[in-house]
RNA sequence: GGCGUCGUGGCCAAGUGGCAAGGCAAGGGUCUGCAAAACCCUGAUCAGGGGUUCAAAUCCCCUCGACGCCUCCA
């Protein structure tokens, strides 16, 4: 079987070859941190967390590089209105960024450059485009040629000539051409700046994620990621800096997730229409997120609603109630068998198609079921279960609620439960429904089952 | 205006030429001391119109509607 996936290069689904065989080289453009972070950028973690965890899956070994900005206007801004440093500032949302990325159960990226960190290699690389003629400087400032790079415009499939007219936004008059785009930017004074040739600067936004990519990854990468949002112009304008310079094509694929949609319309900062990772998950765990990402193709616009997260709860319970109790002394069932080869099919088939998770996790609702059906007919279910938590690993799903703060308490529950089940059986039935509702009241489902008791924090 | 995406049952959402997955919600039933969970049963002809085809949600055209990008943005 063969791994396809959406280029938005060619605007189409191609067979995944690699650069190296058996690796891929991955780069996904990180949040500019001014500000928190919303669960739109949390989508957008979490869809290549999703795919890098296939491909390894498939057996890829994986180089995941995520880069953060941590210098541009909006954090100067942001920073100058607060009073504070920028490149504190900057800090601060890294910090917290980080701790989402570990509570939405996201694999830690191979790499996590910064802009302000590879000021040397952006230097190097802007000389060198103003060596060969791609760039010209004036001012302190330094900008792309674009009329230079012949293929200009291939990746979100516009011309230069047809964008002229829609330029809206006033136009520096010392750009040789309204579509020229800054590699450095000198600075104003207080701004943060490095020393370069051009005088005291700062990188342009699209530089960065090229001189990083270079770095980190080198002249040619197998999947450039980002949000559809950045296809122009930031991922335009980065295949024509990284392709003028090594004169190679740069990544193989382009692959974009949608957006996240509240009431609507796309969330964002400027429409004010958003929730930050912090509150949704004040109320809900990571993988409530995950499921609402799972059940849907990344590529298109993700609903968001708290109808949508209590769906999606619902269904993460459900998966993860077929995965308890263990009970491995039954027979063998001939049934569940062959679910389980249909699941791993469906599954691999679904995800090979563009990573088509909305199909992928049918199955495994699929597999659910028929393991409940075992499990009521008291054969063995434990080798589904086994499959089941595997797959759902797969999808970074935790087989489990994770441990909240008093998880402490379990032995003590495991107590009444324990006390509960002498009650039962000597039919106090007041007894035993009073220790069951206090339990409730605490957070705590208790559900008999056939093979006793079994309980969990809700 | 240019480029692009989308419109599937109450909600979310797969499927993209051959009798419409799955989850949530709802109703009925089984099991259970009760409850919960689980299991069983029940529902859509795919925005509208036209065309191609033996056959279309799936291809083509038109209309209507929604959204994204063209300016910082995951």
């Amino acid at each position: 079987m063969t791994l396809r996936l959406y280029n938005t290069l060619t605007r189409q689904k191609e067979d995944f070859e690699t650069v190296q065989s058996g690796k891929v080289a991955m780069y996904v453009c990180g949040p500019t941190v001014y500000d928190k972070a919303h669960v739109g950028h949390a989508m957008s973690a979490l869809v290549f967390d999703i795919i890098r965890r296939y491909l390894e899956y498939r057996k890829y070994e994986v180089r995941h590089v995520m880069n953060y900005t941590d210098v541009d206007d909006k954090i100067i801004n942001r920073a100058n209105r607060e009073g504070v440093d920028p490149i504190q500032l900057a800090e601060h949302y890294i910090d917290e960024f980080k701790l989402h990325l570990r509570d939405l159960n996201i694999k830690p990226a191979t790499v996590y450059p910064r802009a302000t960190q590879e000021i040397t290699q952006i230097i190097k690389m802007i000389q060198e485009l103003g060596e060969s003629d791609y760039a010209y400087a004036v001012d302190g400032d330094v900008y792309f040629r674009v009329k230079n790079d012949a293929d200009y415009g291939r990746l979100s499939g516009r011309k230069p000539e047809d964008m002229q007219a829609g330029a809206r936004i006033g136009v520096d008059e010392r750009k040789e051409n309204p579509m020229d785009f800054a590699l450095w930017k000198s600075a104003k004074p207080g701004e943060p700046s490095w020393d370069s040739p051009w005088g005291p600067g700062r990188p342009g936004w699209h530089i960065e994620c090229s001189a990083m990519n270079l770095h980190h990854l080198g002249e040619q990468i197998d999947i450039h990621g980002g949000g559809n949002d950045l296809v122009f112009p930031h991922h335009e304008n980065e295949i024509a800096q990284t392709e003028s310079l090594t004169g190679k094509p740069f990544a193989r694929y382009w692959v974009h997730n949608g957006m996240m949609t509240l009431h609507g319309e796309k969330m964002s900062k400027s429409l004010g229409n958003l929730v930050t990772i912090e509150d949704f998950l004040a109320k809900h765990e990571g993988d409530a997120l995950r499921m609402m990402v799972l059940n849907s193709s990344y590529r298109n616009p993700l609903t968001f609603g708290e109808d949508v997260v209590a769906a999606a709860e619902k269904g993460l319970e459900r998966l993860r109630t077929a995965l308890r109790p263990a009970v491995s002394n039954g027979q063998p069932s001939p049934e569940l068998q062959q679910q389980i080869e249909t699941t791993r099919r469906g599954f691999e088939e679904a995800m090979d198609d563009d990573f088509n998770t909305a199909g992928a996790l049918g199955y495994l609702f699929d597999l659910a079921r028929v393991v409940n059906q075992t499990k009521d007919a008291g054969l063995d279910a434990v080798p589904g279960q086994a499959v089941l938590r595997e797959l759902m690993d797969v999808f970074g799903l935790r087989p489990e609620r994770l441990a909240a703060e008093g998880e402490q308490a379990a032995p003590f529950v495991d107590l009444l439960v324990e006390v509960r089940r002498e009650l039962r059986a000597q039919k106090l039935w007041a007894l035993s429904d009073m220790v069951r509702n206090r339990l409730t009241e605490l957070g705590i489902v208790l559900e008999d089952t056939k093979d006793g008791a079994i309980w969990r924090w809700k």
